[in-house]
DNA sequence: GATGAATGAGGTTTCATTCAT
DNA sequence: GATGAATGAAACCTCATTCAT
């Protein structure tokens, strides 16, 4: 079989786990029955992927890459405007993203929670073998900083193009913005679904707030001098 | 055996759980190391908590009251300060809380990621058993949404004192102070610890920036108009 | 569970595992069924037993250990007869103890057979590490000498009594008549049992014949010289 | 492909095999790995031998009739010597076959074990549909009883010239010394191989204790008388 | 209540064997 | 026929949980 059948063999089993994931959790989920969405055997299963944890990787990862394509759709597509109009629909994005992949979104806080102390080089007790000898894990492990340098980047542009008049760094910018999201998919996620109202709120009130907050932070002079002051 | 000495004994196996999970996670903690942590058999174990998500649901139930308490010592040490000045208080003092109890914070999110689709009342196929049994989900509801009421009801306060202008559903205002917390303790967690700098951020930044948006939408009237022309 | 509950329930489980082997042998049978016989589960079974591998030389084990008592039986009885009864009748006790327990017999072939590089000092590339970490493996290699020992003791007290007169070393006319068992038990295996006659001769033919060439060789010079002469 | 020429390629597979049987064993060798030793695949291998039981039976095959043509020789080199003279020289070709083969006797002791139950008519539970269905169990069922014959004709023509002059039945004399060679090959398997001693004893001696034995069995009154008056 | 043994469920692995191309 | 992928069966293993004493 060619790299390009087995390739397209992943995707249908990784799509096949989607499917059994989204119905009964990570946790949950048999390999057996995975096996079975995906119409091959349990050992078929484990020729492609070797542990359940790697295939929650080769999730995981395709979710990034998801989130860094429409990063990067969202960059073509405001090249040409304002590098705070692009930061903004950045951030739109990323919230877009987690509302309407609930299972990549949960996929990604997973794997970054996971590698938190194997990046600041401490102990690995929680890392398993299973994820250390996945491939997806190393494939993860290099493009798991690009949206960061992507919106970085933009900020930079906004800053040259006197859009973003902000003094913030930009990295500080970009992680308050991630975190920003994080806790927005997070509030999702307690509440069910982007539809559902929460104590009777819309979610879209909670990301339009994001949003103008974002949009105050980087661009306006009024809501600065007010931050300076705290 | 009193209820007293019960409950102390309690206290002591969800002490050791929590040493046995810091170091390892939840996932890879097992029952019988725990219970040898704490001094006793599996079986005594399971006498005090019927099942590994209730002895994690007693220590989210600990954690959570814990927010409480600190929300309750913030609010009375606020008490004669005005009511913005409250909130911000609050919300750092949930910064804090996340920072200082990483274990706690993230049992938290994963009780209101379990509850999501509960709480709208839809499938529960990923309620476990175990955890609908369990008398700590019971307590945990009654008092889960405490630290909510707590922060509308200062924010209320703030705009009858007049020091919080903005013009926000209180609940909103809430829900999104929620959400930054909530993605400042997933970048903690994926940074490793309150101490260890993020693509060379000190989160000590990301926090002030944190307060500084809070205060300054909290204080201002700009974001209201724009949540109405959304 | 103290050792003897153990070591009683241990020995249930070589019962139901001796019958399974007996009606489809030891490839064909498998663990589950083997634990059902023995009204376990298979998880119990690997608590017992960490390996079939292992079960089958507990078996083994238990068969040595027979012989062994027989071979004890046998010497008591004849304790007081001349040592060259004693030497035939252990070779009979032999030949009987393989004609009614053919599972014991063949799988006592089998250890000696996989313990031969091993014992020479050479590749062990044939030991799987199921086998070099079974506890009864160990505990045969201990005791794997004893009917040798014994055969040889019992020889050499019929050449004090003067009974036997050969002058062929005791060790060499012992593994001749061990080797003389062993093709008897073969041929045994290869009619089916002790009593079908193959090729239409009776076995109990080939064992008196046996048995008259062992007192016949133990009570002549014949063979010495000839040894000489090779 | 022709006869001669899958004739030619079977020939070489069963080498591969033999070499790979003899390193790690029947049970640990892979037909994965024996077809890398043959130089083809795993599939090709399979349309020569439909099972890897068959393939072992192909070998044991190749092995009788190894020992058939020895028989045949040693017949041949002593059709002008005496009928003892031949009978002894038989049961030394077989010693030596042992000796020298180690893989084809134990293959054609498994395969004698295997067909026990079989030819005594009674359950065939322990017989495989592989082996059912295998060709060269068809083969050696046709052959197997070849060595035990030729003896027989020897023996009975050692009758008539007067060399023989032991009154056992030819049959029982035959098995007798059948099952004398296997005890041999056992011993020699269980002390790893033929030159090494087993409990220092050389296994010279015992092949010449046999072949004495042998001797005087067929040919001494003396011996014989002694056997009546067992 | 405490204890050691047992259970059930499912993840992982190894191979002989077969299928599709 | 040859090939790589797939299958089925069963060994093996870990753990949360329960049972019997």
């Amino acid at each position: 079989m060619n790299d390009a059948k087995r390739s397209a063999k992943e995707n249908l089993i990784v799509d096949a786990a989607e499917r059994v994931f989204s119905v009964v959790g990570f946790k949950n989920a048999k390999m057996e029955n995975i096996a079975a969405e995906a119409g091959i055997t349990k050992v078929t299963l484990y020729s492609y992927f070797q542990s359940k944890e790697n295939l929650y990787l080769a999730l995981t990862y395709r979710g990034l890459q998801l989130l860094n394509d429409k990063y990067y759709q969202t960059i073509d597509q405001y090249k040409n405007s304002k590098g705070i109009d692009c930061v903004v629909a950045l951030i739109e994005t990323f919230m877009d993203f987690c509302s309407d992949n609930y299972l990549y979104s949960e996929a990604l806080l997973d794997y970054f929670a996971m590698v938190r102390s194997t990046s600041a080089g401490k102990d690995t007790a929680k890392l398993t073998e299973a994820t250390k000898e996945s491939i997806y894990y190393t494939k993860l492990l290099d493009i798991q900083n690009l949206p960061f340098k992507l919106t970085v980047k933009e900020i930079q542009r906004g800053q040259e193009d006197g859009s973003i008049i902000s003094k913030i760094d930009p990295m500080v910018q970009t992680l308050h913005g991630w975190a920003t999201v994080i806790g927005y998919a997070k509030v999702i996620s307690a509440s069910g679904d982007h539809a559902t109202p929460l104590f009777n709120v819309s979610l879209k009130d909670i990301k339009q707030l994001n949003l103008g907050v974002a949009r105050a932070l980087l661009g306006s002079t009024q809501f600065h001098s007010q931050l300076e002051t705290v």
